[in-house]
DNA sequence: ATAACAAATGCACTTCCATTGCACTTACTA
DNA sequence: TAGTAAGTGCAATGGAAGTGCATTTGTTAT
């Protein structure tokens, strides 16, 4: 079992107080998270620093961005064994319509999809809408 | 053979010369296009304007909506037969990454997706990324 | 321990797209 | 043809993302 500190400083990220409470801060989080939930969890920061912490932890690769279509950008902590280095999102991610919260369905692979004839396929985002499992209860 | 008045009228929206020229600008397009496309199709019209046209379209299923994941929202015209009403997007976009252009693989249903007990799939948006075939030969 | 250097943070400012309020114009309807 | 509703243009706003630069903090070498 490694320690924050020791994953950071494993992902050449170097160890500072704010790094380690938003690292904290995402872990808690069951749900993925945009900048301006970060802000205001932490009204003393700055706004600039959690988006450069933010990305500084996309570069490398300690959190995956999520494009729900909400027109807001949010992210989620990286599973042990997520390679979001070779092939970006691999899992599909669950929009709540209700709650409007956003999680990963990471043990939900994203399913082979055929493209035709020329098109060649990179990357796949696959995103489902509807209830959350709390709301819908 | 019903003329675009006719298919306006028949959606409930009513015939202007704005209206006609952005439909058929749309139509002409193979690609999806975005709201900055359209002001720089006419220039001479207000950006509110169509703007506004879009919005209609898209509540009178005239067009559908796209987040391709650029951060700008992309519209394309509804085929006949697209029930957007029902479920937003069946068919899935592809995005290249090259040309950067959008377009719709209506032929391409997106595959049925299981989602975990509890959570309710109301609707799927699904965009593949990578490269075109006019990029790729 | 201290100086020198590099990285991280904070502040101010910018850009881009989306959206709205209100006045004015155009088009339908009685 | 007058009255009314819808469409259009102009101006302004708001939100999120991103950047330049000065300051602070942390690391490294002397
Ligand atoms: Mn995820
Ligand atoms: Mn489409
Ligand atoms: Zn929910
Ligand atoms: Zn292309």
């Amino acid at each position: 079992m490694q320690t924050i500190e020791q994953l950071l400083e494993s992902k050449d990220i170097r160890v500072t107080v704010m790094r380690l409470l938003i690292y904290k801060f995402l872990a808690e989080k069951q749900v993925a998270v945009t900048l301006s939930d970060i802000e205001n969890a932490f009204e003393k920061a700055d706004r600039t620093t959690l988006y450069r912490t933010i990305k500084t932890f996309e570069e490398k690769d300690i959190v995956h961005q999520i494009d729900d279509g909400t027109g807001i950008t949010k992210y989620a902590l990286c599973e042990k064994g997520c390679n979001c280095e070779i092939e970006t999102d691999l899992h599909l991610h669950f929009h709540c319509n209700n709650c409007n919260e956003t999680i990963c369905l990471t043990e939900h692979k994203i399913p082979q999809i055929k493209v035709p004839d020329g098109f060649v396929s990179e990357n796949v985002n696959l995103v489902v809408k509807g209830i959350c499992d709390k709301c819908s209860r």
